[in-house]
RNA sequence: GCGUCCGUAGCUCAAUUGGAUAGAGCAUCGGUCUUCGGAACCGAGGGUUGUAGGUUCGAGUCCUACCGGGCGUGCCA
C-alpha cells in the first residue's frame, strides 16, 4: 500500500469534472516537511489562484468539501496561505501496519505498468585492474536494477565490458615480448596483469622521455610571460572601467595561471620519470622496445583486422580475465544478465555507419564520418579519416542490437558525468536514427575524491585499486568489530567465534563501501574517507546494520514466534513514538518509487536512515519486553519485526546484506 | 572562448524538483539513565544558502549579471 498514491488519488478524484489537467495539482499532495502540522499536505490550493480567481484559502475549503478521505483521514485542516494538513486515522494505520505485517513483501505493491529497462553499468576493462572509478557505477547501477525489478519491471542488467580496446594490444605486445611462461601457466591473469602495468610503464617511460623537456621549456616560458606581464601592467595601470577591468584581470589570471599549470604538470610528471627511471631494467627496456605505443597499437588493429594469431591470443586470454572479475562481483555480490562486451559488436560497425550514411544521417567531414547536430557544437563522429570505428560507433551498434533483441521502453547508462556530451550526442543521434520512443537516460555521477579533494589516487598517482580498497574497508570493519568484543567481554558476554567475527568484518566492510557511495547525492563529488564509513554512528551501513541486529536480537530474546494473524485493533499505536515509526514503515512503498523518480538510491539510504534513528526513539520511550501489558508488548514487537524485514529488504535492495548479530 | 555541473553550519553532506521555522552526522557544550543491546535518548549553540538584482502568495531551488571552482570541448574510452 503506498500512502502517498492513495491519498493522491482521492486527491483526483476531487479534481475530475471540476478542474482541468489537474495532474500536476495531485502531484502537490506530498509528506509533510513536519510532523507538528501534519502527516501529509496538499499544496495545490494556491496555484489554483489563477485559473479560478479565488482566494487560495477559498479554494482550499472547495477541495476540502469535494474530497472523500474520511476512511483515511481526519478531518482536514486548512492552514497559512491555503495548506490542507492531512493527519491519518489511527484505525487506518493500523489495519495498514497489519496488512504490511501479513505481506512478504512488508506492503510494497509491483507497478501496475511494468516497463522493460536495460540497465548498463560497471563496464571495467578487461586485463586491467577494476580500480575505484568503478566503484560509483557498479553500486549504483546494481542498486538501481533491484529496486526496478523488486518494484515489477521487466529489468535488464547487461555489462558492456571493454574487451577489444587497445590493452588487448599491449598485453599481446606484452606477451610476445616479455612473457614468464612459467608464471603464466601459474596464473594468467596475475600475469597478464604484470604484463599490462610493464608495457604501461614503458609507454609512460619514453613519453614523458619525449615530453618532459617540452614541459620544462613551456614552464620556463610561462614563468618569463608572467614576469614581462608584471612589469608591463603595474597595479597602477588597472583600468577604472569595468570591462577594461576585468579584460586586464582576466589577462592576468592566464598569465598567473600558465605557471601554475603548467608548474604542476611539470613537477608531476618530472616526480614520475625519477620513479620510473629508478628501475635499471625499465630504462633498458624502453631502449630495447623503441617506440612502444605505435607498436601495441599495430598489435590492436591487427587484432581488429582478423589477424589469426592475435585473434588467437585474445580468445586465450579473455576467459582468465572474464573470470578475475567475476569474482570481484562474487565479493560485491553484483550479478548480471548478460555479459556482451565491445567485442560483441565489432561485425556491426560497418553497417551502422553505411545505414547511417545511406539515410543522410552522417556525413563525410574532414576524411572523417560525423553526424552533425542542431544545437551541438561539434559533430558526433563515427569513424575515424583511417577508416578505424569509434566507441561512438559502438554504442550505436550496442542501441540497434538491444533495440532488436528487447525493445526496451528505457535505456539507463550509469556513466560518470565527464561523459555527458558524449551521451547527449548518442541519444541525439539514435533519436534520429528512428528510436524516438526509447526514454534514454545518463544516470551521471561525480567523482571520488581523496581527502586532499583531489580525485582519489594513491600516492604514486595511479588509480586505487578496487580489491586493496575492499581489503582495507574489511580491515577497518574488523577492527571496529573487535572494538565492540572488547567490550562485550568487559561486560562478560558471550565473544564470537573467530570465523563468525571475520565473516561480520567482510560484510560490514564491503557494505560501508557501497552505502557511503550509494548515500550520497548521485551528481555531486565525493569524499573517499575509510573512517567515516565504517564509523558506527550517523548516516553509515555499520549503524544501519546495528539497527538490525539489535532489533533481530529483541526478538530472538522474545522467545515468541511471531504471528501477524491479528485484528487491526491490536495493532493500534498508543504512543506518538510508536505512531511516528508506523507512518514512517508504511512509507517504505513511496520511497521506493521516488527513488526511481530521477536514480536517487541516495533517497532510500536517507529513508532507512530516518528509520533506524526513530527506532531508537522508539526503543527509548517504548519498553518492548518489559512492556507494561501483554498487548502493548505483542504490538511492539510486531513493530520490531516490521521494522527487522524493512531494514533487511530496503538493505538488500541497495546491494547491502544483514548479520543477525555483530 | 563555448558548453556543463557546482558553491548551503567549523568539517562531510541533505533538502521529495517552487512550499510553512533550510535539516542530518561529525566536532563543541549541557542534560537523562541501577543498559528489554548505551553503538542510546533529550536539548543548546552554530546560517544574509558565493554576491547583486529580478520573477510571485512563497526562491537554496527558476531568470539575469557578477565572483569562485570542477568537468568537458572533432577523429581515446
Amino acid at each position: 500500500m503506498n500512502i502517498l498514491a492513495t491519498l493522491q488519488d482521492r486527491f483526483r478524484q476531487a479534481f475530475e469534472g471540476w478542474i482541468e489537467d489537474y495532474e500536476p495539482l495531485v502531484e502537490l499532495v506530498r509528506p509533510g516537511q513536519n510532523p507538528k502540522f501534519c502527516d501529509y499536505q496538499a499544496n495545490c490550493a494556491m496555484p489554483m489562484k489563477q485559473q479560478l480567481g479565488q482566494p487560495p484559502r477559498e479554494i482550499a475549503a472547495e477541495i476540502v468539501k469535494r474530497l472523500e478521505i474520511e476512511d483515511i483521514c481526519e478531518p482536514p485542516e486548512i492552514a497559512g496561505p491555503g495548506f490542507i494538513n492531512l493527519r491519518l486515522k489511527e484505525s487506518w494505520l493500523a489495519e495498514q501496519l497489519v496488512a504490511a505485517g501479513q505481506d512478504e513483501r512488508v506492503g510494497v505493491p509491483t507497478t501496475e505498468t511494468p516497463q522493460t529497462v536495460i540497465i548498463d553499468y560497471s563496464s571495467p576493462n578487461v586485463a586491467k585492474p577494476m580500480h575505484v572509478g568503478h566503484i560509483r557505477s557498479t553500486v549504483i547501477g546494481d542498486s538501481l536494477y533491484r529496486i526496478r525489478k523488486f518494484l515489477g519491471h521487466n529489468v535488464i542488467s547487461d555489462n558492456h565490458i571493454g574487451d577489444w580496446g587497445t590493452q588487448f594490444g599491449m598485453i599481446i605486445y606484452g606477451y610476445r615480448h616479455f612473457v614468464d611462461q612459467e608464471a603464466f601457466a601459474k596464473s594468467p591473469v596475475e600475469e597478464l596483469g604484470r604484463l599490462y602495468q610493464w608495457v604501461r610503464k614503458i609507454m609512460d617511460y619514453q613519453a614523458l622521455e619525449k615530453e618532459l623537456p617540452d614541459l620544462q621549456a613551456k614552464t620556463e616560458q610561462a614563468q618569463v610571460a608572467w614576469q614581462k606581464w608584471q612589469e608591463e601592467h603595474p597595479e597602477s595601470d588597472k583600468p577604472t572601467e569595468k570591462k577594461a577591468a576585468k579584460k586586464w584581470k582576466q589577462e592576468r589570471k592566464a598569465a598567473e595561471q600558465g605557471v601554475t599549470n603548467f608548474g604542476v604538470a611539470t613537477k608531476e610528471a618530472s616526480a614520475k620519470y625519477s620513479k620510473l627511471k629508478e628501475s635499471a631494467n625499465l630504462i633498458q627496456a624502453a631502449e630495447a622496445h623503441p617506440n612502444i605505443a605505435q607498436k601495441t597499437l599495430e598489435e590492436t588493429a591487427k587484432l581488429h583486422a582478423g589477424d589469426a594469431e592475435n585473434k588467437r591470443f585474445w580468445e586465450e586470454f579473455l576467459p582468465p580475465c572474464i573470470a578475475a572479475i567475476e569474482e570481484v562481483y562474487e565479493r560485491l555480490d553484483v550479478t548480471f544478465d548478460h555479459t556482451l562486451g565491445e567485442s560483441f559488436y565489432h561485425d556491426r560497425l560497418p553497417q551502422v555507419v553505411e545505414d547511417l550514411k545511406t539515410k543522410g544521417i552522417a556525413k563525410p567531414t574532414e576524411g572523417a564520418i560525423g553526424v552533425f547536430l542542431p544545437e551541438q557544437d561539434i559533430p558526433f563522429l563515427i569513424q575515424k579519416k583511417d577508416g578505424a570505428f569509434l566507441y561512438a560507433t559502438t554504442d550505436l551498434a550496442t542501441i540497434q542490437y538491444r533495440q532488436e533483441q528487447w525493445q526496451p521502453d528505457q535505456v539507463l547508462y550509469v556513466v560518470d558525468h565527464r561523459q555527458s556530451q558524449h551521451f547527449e550526442l548518442l541519444f541525439a543521434t539514435a533519436k534520429k536514427w528512428g528510436y524516438d520512443e526509447t526514454d534514454f537516460r545518463h544516470v551521471s555521477f561525480g567523482t571520488v575524491l581523496g581527502d586532499d579533494g583531489r580525485p582519489f589516487k594513491t600516492r604514486a598517482g595511479d588509480a586505487v585499486g578496487l580489491e586493496g580498497l575492499l581489503d582495507e574497508a574489511v580491515r577497518r570493519a574488523r577492527g571496529v568489530v573487535d572494538e565492540l568484543m572488547v567490550k562485550k567481554k568487559e561486560e562478560g558476554e558471550e565473544v564470537f567465534p573467530e570465523s563468525e567475527l571475520q565473516e561480520i568484518a567482510e560484510t560490514v566492510g564491503i557494505a560501508a563501501v557501497k552505502y557511503a557511495d550509494l548515500s550520497q547525492s548521485r551528481s555531486s563529488d565525493y569524499v573517499f574517507s575509510y573512517d567515516k564509513m565504517v564509523a558506527t554512528k550517523g548516516n553509515t551501513a555499520t549503524y544501519m546494520q546495528y539497527s538490525y541486529a539489535r532489533c533481530s536480537s529483541i526478538l530472538r530474546k522474545s522467545g515468541e514466534t511471531i504471528d501477524w494473524q491479528i485484528e487491526p485493533s491490536e495493532m493500534t499505536c498508543q504512543d506518538p513514538n510508536e505512531r511516528q515509526l508506523a507512518i514512517k514503515l508504511l512509507q517504505f512503498p513511496e520511497v521506493l518509487n521516488l527513488v526511481l523518480v530521477d536514480d536517487r538510491p541516495n533517497l532510500l539510504t536517507a529513508y532507512l536512515f530516518e528509520l533506524a534513528k526513530l527506532v531508537s526513539a522508539f526503543y527509548e520511550a517504548c519498553p518492548v519486553l518489559k512492556a507494561d501489558t501483554e498487548a502493548e508488548r505483542k504490538r511492539r514487537l510486531l513493530l520490531c519485526d516490521l521494522v527487522a524485514r524493512v531494514l533487511k529488504t530496503g538493505l538488500g535492495l541497495l546491494g547491502i546484506s544483514v548479520v543477525k548479530r555483530m
